[in-house]
RNA sequence: GCCGAGGUAGCUCAGUUGGUGGAGCAAUAGUUUUGUAAACUAAAGGUCAAGGGUUCGAAUCCCUUCCUCGGCUCCA
């Protein structure tokens, strides 16, 4: 009685589960995919087909178009084919075939993409059902209308399924075949799916507020920094922008001071001869800017390790002085392919808020937790919520396997230590170590990398680092590579979108503007400023004869926290008619109390 | 680097099937002296990314290069 009860219970889950399925939009958007490479074998025949996949916002499918091009145009006409196919209510269907029948189809059909799939597929079992060493013996196919391909589904019953102006086609890419880049390039289709056709619009307007937010857009508007076509890849600082920028400095450098570290300043570049003995060349030298002066070829540093470690090596080193923690603001030059650059997020000289501890095999656990806290102290300063992620050995690591289980164990701890929550990438760690990373996401939802802390178990010994252990002998230490908010270029990118560019007021360029009425009042508005200044606040004057409205205009556009409109009221009375950002009411307070607000918000450490 | 879309005044953008490039804002000069999101007037502003080609004639069509953006790959 009971089983049976089970079992009707179990099946009732089953159907439930598949009925939300079916109509989940993941589901949809599964479908939409294959609708779109029906519409697309329909229009170009001769086209092979390889993956298409759901994702976050909708769909998208690889195509192999042979020599035919596809842009805008095709884009638009193959968005039209699939809304002629999904108004002809067509029903999905499935059908199972043996799986050496699908190789020979799918060599029949000339599509080796798919023939590449089902081999593997045929190797390696796709799914936990699968027995284990052995393959698949079926696979499966879905039919709408009258294209059908290869998938593993689930899809949606009928194309009425899909709602009617809840998806549409958005983009075009390149993609390798399997993500290698050694493969073919791909055309790949993007589309947008929702649930409904407001969710999409509601998704496109998001997007478009997103955009208001993009630092590119921002930096011009704010006047904080620009890229000019002679030297792509590299920012160009303004006023504004590097006020920004040292006053994150000074953030970082306290925090830094606070938990141990020493400042120290390397080179700009070196000898080919060092970054040979660093490994660097052998690795990235396609990638690092290189030239002959005398005779000699010369590198800007893609990094700084090679340096520090030069000044660790300059004396003796007693265990007595472990940890030893150095830290540089680090210019480093790094020749990103053209296609790679984008704004502030990727540049071709990074400037490092850079850390390099060198220390003793036991003090790796308590240095990281010391650098974990300092990343925790520097993202609650800011007002955001760091995420983060344990990246662990990858295939072509280097060192013993007893090594990395360890510093994997080390960090591991350190982050439970400290309560830390986070993802794992596996196999994602550096070939000399694993890492522990922090990404922050941009206005569009992008997650970049910030911060980072890397073991380092093959650099030391190959500089040949050494310290004298309490039992005399000579060890070598442990390197820890640490940057706790990455770049500036990054960090003020990501700030910029992150605020809106509504910096607290510690961060802002121009923290106060006034404003003057009149001709008459210039003076006074002059004498302000200059108390504004001595009490080191950033204040701007507006002296121009233009009208208060415009002048308010003009400063509100710049997201100045506040606005201060200077007339008879205020000469009169010696207080200060405050607009905070944000508001479109003014409070009234003395000078000191301002200057007490702008001083206050600047984060304690 | 690869695929796609772009590059017109400082900014945002028009520019028809090829016929000597426009607007708004900003900036400049005058007038105005202003009380919290756009005062008025004037004049000025351009090798249409660069180079080559087709044409009687190119911002517009073709080729090459550079730069930017969206992806892919990469990210020591």
């Amino acid at each position: 009685m009971s089983i049976l009860k089970d079992q009707i219970l179990r099946a009732a889950l089953r159907m439930t589960k598949n009925m939300e399925n079916k109509n989940s939009i993941e589901t949809i958007r599964h479908s939409l995919s294959h609708l779109l490479a029906a519409a697309v074998k329909e229009l170009y025949p001769d086209v092979k087909l390889a993956i298409g996949p759901a994702i976050d916002t909708g769909f998208y499918y690889d195509f192999d178009f042979g020599d035919k091009k596809i842009g805008d145009a095709e884009l638009k006409e193959i968005e039209k084919k699939m809304e002629h196919l999904r108004k002809q209510n067509l029903q999905f269907t499935i059908l199972n075939l043996p799986i050496d029948e699908a190789i020979k189809k799918a060599e029949a059909e000339n599509q080796p993409y798919k023939k590449e799939l089902i081999e593997d597929l045929k190797k390696s079992p796709a799914s936990a059902e699968a027995s284990a060493g052995e393959g698949q013996k079926t696979v499966s196919y879905y039919t709408v209308g009258k294209f059908t391909d290869l998938c593993r589904g689930p899809h949606i019953e009928n194309t009425n399924q899909i709602p009617k102006g809840s998806w549409k086609l958005n983009k075009l890419a390149g993609a390798y075949w399997r993500g290698d880049e050694k493969n073919k390039m791909l055309t790949r289709i993007y589309g947008l799916a929702f649930a409904s056709k407001e969710e999409l619009e509601n998704y496109v307007k998001m997007q478009a507020e997103a955009a208001k937010r993009d630092h590119k857009k921002l930096g011009r508007e704010l006047d904080m920094y620009s890229f000019h076509e002679e030297a792509p890849g590299f920012v160009f600082w303004h006023e504004k922008g590097m006020i920004f920028w040292n006053e994150l400095e000074k953030l970082g450098k306290q925090i830094r001071k606070k938990h141990g570290f020493i400042e120290i300043k390397t080179p700009q570049l070196a000898k080919k001869t060092l970054w040979e003995t660093s490994g660097h060349w052998d690795h990235y030298h396609e990638d690092m800017f290189v030239f002959d002066v005398d005779q000699e070829t010369y590198c800007l540093k893609p990094m700084d390790c090679p340096f520090n470690i030069k000044i660790y090596q300059t004396r003796m080193r007693s265990y007595r002085e472990l940890p030893i923690r150095y830290t540089e603001i680090g210019r480093v030059f790094r020749n990103e392919k053209s296609g790679q650059l984008n704004g502030l997020f990727r540049v071709r000289e990074i400037s490092q808020d850079d850390s390099h501890l060198f220390v003793s095999e036991d003090q790796v656990k308590p240095e990281i937790a010391n650098l974990l806290e300092m990343v925790g102290e520097f993202y609650a300063a800011l007002g955001i919520e760091p995420k983060f992620f344990l990246s662990t050995r990858p295939e072509d690591f280097m060192g013993e396997i007893a090594t990395w289980d360890k510093a994997e164990k080390d960090l591991r701890e350190a982050l439970a230590e400290k309560n830390i929550s986070y993802g794992l990438k596996e196999k994602d760690g550096a070939f000399y170590g694993p890492k522990i990373d922090v990404n922050l996401t941009d206005a569009f939802g992008r997650s970049w990398q910030v911060a980072t802390i890397q073991l380092d178990f093959q650099l030391p010994g190959r500089f040949g680092c050494e310290y004298i252990s309490s039992d005399g002998a000579a060890k070598t230490p442990v390197l820890i590579h640490a940057a706790i908010f990455g770049s500036f270029e990054r960090m003020t990118g990501i700030l910029m979108e992150h605020y809106g560019g509504n910096f607290p007021a510690w961060l802002s360029p121009v923290q106060v503007k006034i404003l003057s009425v009149g001709e008459h009042h210039l003076d006074f508005c002059r004498g302000l400023l200059a108390k504004f200044q001595a009490a080191e606040v950033r204040a701007e004057l507006d002296d121009s004869d233009e009208t208060v409205g415009n002048k308010t205009r003009k400063a509100v556009n710049e997201k100045v926290p506040y606005i201060l409109v200077v007339g008879d009221q205020e000469m009169q009375s010696g207080k200060l008619a405050v607009r905070e950002r944000g508001s479109r009411d003014t409070r009234e307070m003395s000078i000191d109390e301002l200057v007490k607000i702008i001083s206050d918000s600047r984060p304690k450490i």
